[in-house]
DNA sequence: GTAAACCCTATAGTCAACTCTAGGTCAAGC
DNA sequence: GCTTGACCTAGAGTTGACTATAGGGTTTAC
């Protein structure tokens, strides 16, 4: 009934290595995954969901530790979940910031990829340069 | 005339410390800063300008390594320009990438707010979870 | 004239996030 | 029945990007 999925699978599913799942683990993210008999981890679909939450939170640029803060509260059930909307809003606010930033390193790449576009077509960069040269002043 | 600026100014210039400026000299990416007789680093304007293409590059992802390539390609002159430009286009679309990346993450975040927005006001994170309870079919 | 506040090099240490190795278990296929 | 391949743990090693320390030199402020 309930599709159960091995490491391999998930790590294939989310492209991550297994190396790095079990590393996941270890540093206490996946305190819900169950294990059968033998230790091995039988993933249910609900926890591909909660890695890919987790996956969301390492793309915002959020350390595992602070994940792990995160996956405690969950455990912890509806007294933490101010704590956890509070964080999320805090996470949108740092996306946003990440996305301003973006912006602006972008603006800058364009610049100079116009810049080479225009260098390389007149064969030298000097083209740019003699720009920059300071008219003297005549008498 | 031309003001001259220690590695001090410079790292409060761009809200580094020196020693990541003098990290960066050590990996080769500051080859046209000049020295006073004594070792002094002196900062020029354009070197600026420079590190401040060496920090745009940085926060669209690249590697150390490879900005150096780029320094050095800069100082080998216009037969490098073609690299060059093609750098920047390639950089152009990574950044695009990214983008788009923390365009997806954003949507979850936001979910997740309201999501965690629904739950504050309910009380409870039940009111999510009993959505999903499959309606048994009567008989 | 000396202490503070800079500058320098060389080298060691730190940190996060993996990544791999060694040594072992277990199930499936031939 | 034994090899192959996937699983396991504990722990060591790697990488990138700093960050700090030790030891030493100059310039500035009192």
């Amino acid at each position: 009934m309930m599709k159960i999925f091995t490491i391999g699978e998930v790590a294939k599913e989310l492209n991550l290595t297994v190396y790095t799942l079990r590393y996941y683990d270890k540093e206490g993210l996946m305190p819900f995954v169950e294990r059968a008999a033998n230790g091995t981890r039988l993933f249910k679909e609900s926890d591909i969901g909660a890695l890919k939450i987790i996956e969301c939170l390492k793309a915002s640029g959020m350390p595992i530790k602070e994940i792990k803060n995160f996956i405690d509260w969950c455990s912890d059930g509806d007294s933490t979940l101010q704590k956890r909307y509070d964080m999320f809003m805090e996470r949108k606010a740092t996306v946003e910031a990440q996305m301003e930033e973006l912006k602006k390193t972008m603006e800058v790449i364009e610049h100079k990829c116009f810049y080479y576009k225009t260098a390389l077509d007149a064969g030298t960069e000097d083209i740019h340069k003699t720009d920059k040269i300071e008219i003297p002043i005549p008498n």
